[in-house]
DNA sequence: ATGGCCATTAGCAATGGA
C-alpha cells in the first residue's frame, strides 16, 4: 500500500498536478494539506469519477486537509474536536481546519497541517505550541482504540539540523526553535511513533520544502518539514520511504514535494510467511 | 538582503505562508 503526504498549496491551482501524481505514482492513499477551499466547492467529482474515495475538511483561503483514496475511507473524524469529544481546552484551537483522520484498510491515518507559527514573538507561535500539545492529547485518546497508527502531514518543524540547508542561520528561528522541536519530539516519543523516512535514509540534503523566494529550488536550499510517523507494528512493515523531489520541479509547483511510504499492508503477515519458509 | 515568491480575496492591495 502506497501512502503519500503532500502540501499542495491550493488543491484548485494544483488540480492537474494532483491527478497526474496519483496516476503516475500509483498512489493508494493521498493525504493533502493546504487545500485552501471550502468543503462546498472541493473538486471531489474529478477524483470520484476516477473511482477514488474523497474526504476533506477545509475552509476559505487558508489551511484545509483532505484524503483521496482507492480504498473506502471509514470512521472519518474532523478536527481535533473529532477525537477529543469536548475535552478540548479551548475550542477556538479548532477554528482552523488542520486535521482529518480516517480508517483505510484497517489502518488509522491522521493527516495534519501543523501551524507555521510565523516568528517566535508571534501569538501564532504560541498557537503552534498549544496546537501540538492538543494534538498529543488527541493521539493519546486515539491510541486507546489500538488501531495501527500512521500520523503524517506538514509539521512545519525541522527536527534536526541536518533537516535544514543552512542550519547555522536557521537554528533557533521558526521551524527550528528548541521549544517546537522538543514539543514535537515529546509527542513522538510518548505516542511511540517513529519518523519512517529516517529508517531508510540518514543523510542531509533530503528536503521536502523549498521556499519560492531566493531561487531556493535552483540552489537546492530546502528543509525537511513533511513527515510520516508510524507505530511500531507499521514500522516493521515499511518497505521504503522517499521524497518525490521531481514534483517540486513542475511548472507552477507547490513549494512542497510529496513524501511517500510503501507498506506491506494489508498483507502484513509476510514476516510469518518468511518464518514458515525458513522451516522448510 | 530578516524584500525580491505565490495564493487568495466579493479582488488590482493586503494578508498569510514558511
Amino acid at each position: 500500500m502506497l501512502i503519500a503526504t503532500w502540501n499542495v498549496n491550493s488543491i484548485r491551482t494544483r488540480l492537474l498536478q494532483v491527478e497526474e501524481f496519483l496516476e503516475k505514482a500509483k498512489i493508494d492513499l493521498l493525504c493533502l494539506q493546504e487545500t485552501k477551499v471550502e468543503d462546498e466547492i472541493f473538486p471531489k467529482e474529478i477524483f470520484e469519477n476516477k473511482g477514488f474515495n474523497v474526504s476533506f475538511h477545509g475552509q476559505k483561503s487558508y489551511n484545509g486537509v483532505a484524503f483521496i483514496s482507492k480504498e473506502p475511507l471509514t470512521d472519518v473524524r474532523f478536527g481535533l474536536q473529532g477525537e477529543l469529544e469536548n475535552s478540548i481546552s479551548d475550542k477556538r484551537i479548532d477554528d482552523q481546519k488542520r486535521v482529518i483522520s480516517a480508517l483505510v484498510n484497517g489502518l488509522r491515518v491522521v493527516n495534519v497541517y501543523v501551524p507555521n507559527g510565523s516568528n517566535l514573538e508571534s501569538d501564532k507561535y504560541k498557537y503552534k505550541i498549544e496546537w501540538i500539545k492538543e494534538l498529543k492529547k488527541y493521539l493519546e485518546l486515539q491510541t486507546l482504540r489500538e488501531e495501527p497508527l500512521c500520523l503524517l502531514g506538514d509539521f512545519n518543524i525541522a527536527l534536526e539540523d541536518k533537516d535544514i540547508h543552512t542550519p547555522e542561520r536557521a537554528r533557533g528561528g521558526i521551524m527550528a526553535s528548541n521549544l517546537e522541536r522538543e514539543t514535537l519530539k515529546n509527542l513522538i516519543k510518548d505516542i511511540k511513533l517513529e519518523d519512517v523516512f529516517r529508517i531508510f535514509e540518514q543523510g542531509s540534503y533530503n528536503w521536502s520544502w523549498w521556499d519560492y523566494r531566493h531561487s531556493a529550488w535552483e540552489k537546492d536550499k530546502g528543509w525537511r518539514i513533511d513527515h510520516i510517523y508510524l507505530c511500531p507494528q507499521l514500522i516493521k512493515n515499511a518497505k521504503s520511504c522517499v521524497i518525490n523531489k521531481k514534483i517540486r520541479g513542475n511548472e507552477k509547483p507547490s513549494d512542497h514535494a510529496p513524501v511517500m511510504v510503501d507498506l506491506n499492508w494489508p498483507d502484513y503477515e509476510e514476516e510469518d510467511f518468511l518464518d514458515f519458509e525458513s522451516e522448510l
